[in-house]
DNA sequence: CGGCAGATACGCT
DNA sequence: GCGTATCTGCCGT
């Protein structure tokens, strides 16, 4: 088994996972056409985390997140955004990681016009902009991200010389767990 | 360009 | 009822 390998990375909590999806693409087939991105901010999330969706237990708005790691959990917030997350960690345990930005790879001109912006920088630099980008929404969440239309590649190792490792974004609990990652320099990252 | 309010609907208390 | 793992536009400088 190839030990830089999607399925071994997902297994593992949340945290340790988190770093290690940077660089992964996500591709997503649209319409016959293919959007491929690739994963540049990352926050992780875990059931003993107060700041987490599954801190107060199994819900039906957060039940994909108990489920299979290396699937996607998508929720609905703000009333009018969707954010995607990768399930991590044991099946059973709610955890997962938040794809907060994401560079374009290819398919650059869709996502433009779901996003009904040209402006690059624009297009996928936040974890709503990014499903808004690659049309993600609750019909995707429980989604096996080994398959089609949404699924989860490894890319070009990142360094660990080149993640920077800091504070989530966005939260009013647990403020200060350093659980947030970002390729350092990446102009995608939704906020230094 | 930095700060802030408004949009808008759903899950949970 | 209320708070939310956000974004945009509008206001001021």
């Amino acid at each position: 088994m190839h030990k830089r390998d999607i399925g071994q990375i997902v297994a593992r909590p949340s945290l340790e996972a988190a770093p290690l999806l940077l660089g992964c693409h996500i591709v997503r087939e649209y319409q016959g056409k293919e959007l491929r991105v690739r994963i540049v901010e990352v926050e992780a999330y875990d059931q003993l985390d107060a700041a987490s969706h599954t801190y107060r237990g199994m819900t039906p708005r957060n039940r994909s997140m108990f489920g299979p790691p290396g699937h996607a959990y998508v929720y609905f917030t703000y009333g009018m955004h969707y954010c995607l997350n990768i399930v991590t960690g044991k099946e059973g345990w709610g955890s997962g990681v938040l794809i907060r930005a994401v560079e374009p790879i290819a398919g650059r001109e869709i996502m433009e016009r779901n996003r009904r912006t040209d402006t690059l920088l624009q297009l996928t630099s936040g974890p709503a902009k990014l499903c808004q980008a690659l049309e993600v929404d609750r019909a995707l969440d429980g989604h096996d991200l080994a398959r089609k239309p949404l699924q989860l590649e490894l890319g070009e190792h990142v360094q660990s010389g080149d993640i920077v490792q800091t504070v989530r974004v966005g939260i009013t609990k647990a403020v200060h767990e350093p659980w947030r990652f970002y390729i350092a320099g990446n102009p995608f990252v939704s906020k230094l």
